[in-house]
DNA sequence: CACTTGACCTGTCCGC
DNA sequence: TGCGGACAGGTCAAGT
């Protein structure tokens, strides 16, 4: 589910709510999602404070102030989701707009309580989703951040770094490329499509057959398409939400991600679906030729 | 080694 | 309505 535009909006939405919180209890009904607690929980997580919320590729950093970090991943179908004590309503429009309902519910893998009565509620529908509790000088050495690409965001991110970093798999296709998280951080299905179609690149295209001109306009539509999903909150396709329990509205603005049937906005040529890299896929059979 | 496929899970939707 | 199968936004491990 979430990629880096729907990661980036409930970091925002964390760093708003949590620092200054301490940790009054947690607790968890599926020990996967949070695998790593007993001695490690009562030591360093009750009690701590929330220093900073930070996120890096789609991962959250939750840094407390006893040295140690929650690390979460929210994978297909992960939630955080923040509530003050009874009756308490944070961030703007009405609290009625939240798609979630009384927490914890079926779906509640971990609830942080915090000692002023608020709670996060950690909701993982598929539980692939996961929260490590570690220290905070171990965090970059744990295996996914020492292979991740760089932030495709990140001011000295140019377009020739995207290129070097793409031809490392030549015979893959782009699509694939995009969606390596040792390639390029953040990217998933649905901006790999997006991007593709702003770039009038065919998904399965082999990266090596992508020529330098096509490379510069990926990179243009690509951070394009991730500082509006920004924006717009991310997209909720079926299961996102921020902090808030609130929708992203990306998908009303998307030029081809679930828009299978519609005329593309370009030349109105009919939007198709297919597979790529064993992904739901979707392209202007016009615009995007192999 | 480069690349692709299956596994991890639950829930929903579609066709018979 | 019931039931089987395909599919869903991510990442690893195992397979070719």
């Amino acid at each position: 589910m979430p990629e880096l535009p729907e990661v980036e909006t409930v970091r925002i939405g964390l760093s708003a709510l949590l620092p200054g919180r301490a940790i009054a209890q947690v607790e968890q009904n599926w020990d996967k999602s949070f695998p790593n607690t007993s001695a490690d929980v009562r030591q360093f997580l009750i009690g701590a404070k929330v220093a900073t919320v930070a996120r890096r590729a789609k991962v959250l950093l939750i840094e407390l102030d006893s040295k140690y970090s929650l690390v979460i991943h929210l994978k297909m179908t992960g939630q955080l989701v923040f509530r003050g004590k009874s009756g308490e309503h944070f961030g703007a429009g009405h609290p009625n707009d939240s798609l979630i309902g009384a927490l914890p519910d079926r779906s509640t893998r971990v609830t942080f309580t915090f000692t002023d009565g608020s709670q996060l509620f950690f909701n993982d529908q598929r539980k692939f989703g996961w929260i490590r509790l570690l220290p905070t000088a171990e965090v970059p050495q744990i295996d996914f951040f020492k292979k991740v690409g760089p932030e495709p965001l990140s001011t000295n991110f140019t377009w020739k770094e995207l290129g070097e970093r793409l031809r490392r798999r030549p015979n893959t296709n782009i699509k694939a490329a995009l969606l390596d998280q040792t390639v390029i951080a953040g990217v998933g299905n649905i901006y790999a499509d997006e991007s593709l179609w702003g770039a009038k690149i065919h998904p399965s295209t082999l990266v090596k057959n992508i020529t330098d001109a096509k490379i510069k306009k990926l990179y243009a539509s690509l951070t394009a398409v991730l500082k509006i999903a920004i924006e717009k909150g991310g997209s909720t396709d079926r299961n996102y939400v921020n902090v808030e329990g609130k929708r992203g509205s990306y998908l009303n603005f998307a030029s081809v991600f679930r828009r299978e049937g519609q005329p593309c906005l370009r030349c109105g040529t009919t939007i198709i679906k297919t597979k790529v890299a064993g992904r739901g896929t979707h392209i202007c059979p016009r615009c995007q030729k192999l």
